[in-house]
DNA sequence: CCAACATCTGAACAACTATTCAGACGTCAG
DNA sequence: CTGACGTCTGAATAGTTGTTCAGATGTTGG
């Protein structure tokens, strides 16, 4: 059958060893990996796709209003944001006793953008992204 | 100060109650939501991910190649392939005893390569994404 | 200074997830 | 049919993660 073997590291049983090492050969490194895995899983909870789809939406917004625009508490999304914040994907303006955030994060507007565009039937096309209405960026 | 009553729903205090309801408003629905969470689920685990960039790479692949290009455990290859499977992610050939997979979703794809596009020095463009080896798209 | 307020933090808890192990299933060669 | 093989599956385990609760921090108005 198809099968041989194959000494290509540790000499494991392969169907297609040249298309495997070819594989190998473009796949990112772990590094790379683990950062775009971190990326994605950073988008995969439900309340920071609301929190973050809530920035895309309203430009910046503090914290309360961010609880009360994704039905979360207070605490938890401050415990969010600090996660996007540690990852760069949030930034912070202080004003006064308020936090309010924005989301800064180029590479992230676009995955976001693009997984809504597809998902969702609802936020299509905004001719306005990056001009918006009182805190745009 | 600035905040005020608001009973936009339950009444709790608001900062900008106004732009609070717009991006309400603009925000999708609980199910869209859970649904891209989902997608974005899928692609935030590193041996996914390299499962799934294999695929991207390679076309189609047995389940022991791909556990040969993503240094898992067949087994635990085709505990994550069940999940891709299930979630329209990916599609399977059988021939013989053999299960060839190959990634069969439009949308992942197009998230999979903007995210290795900027997440990745390694993987830039791919001026024969559409016309592959031998299994492409 | 004190009280009210917005936000942040840490610990504890529950829920989820990925991996491993052992064994099942279907397929092919002899 | 039998044995080897590739793949699939379920149960169990260990690790991770999101949320809540209580309290801390720092800010503002009187």
């Amino acid at each position: 059958m198809a099968v041989r073997e194959a000494a290509d590291e540790c000499g494991v049983k392969l169907v297609d060893p040249d298309k495997v090492e070819l594989v190998r050969a473009a796949l990112p490194s772990d590094h790379d990996i683990a950062e775009l895995a971190d990326v994605f899983s950073l988008l995969g909870d439900p309340g920071r796709l609301r929190l973050l789809t809530s920035l895309l939406e309203g430009g910046e917004l503090c914290v309360c209003d961010l609880a009360a625009t994704t039905a979360m508490t207070e605490s938890a999304v401050s415990h969010a944001l600090r996660l996007l914040r540690a990852h760069r994907v949030v930034s912070v303006s202080r004003r006064g006793r308020m936090a309010y955030y924005r989301l800064d994060d180029a590479h992230v507007r676009m995955l976001l953008d693009l997984g809504l565009t597809h998902t969702g039937h609802t936020v299509a096309v905004h001719p306005e992204r990056t001009a918006k209405k009182d805190g745009g960026q």
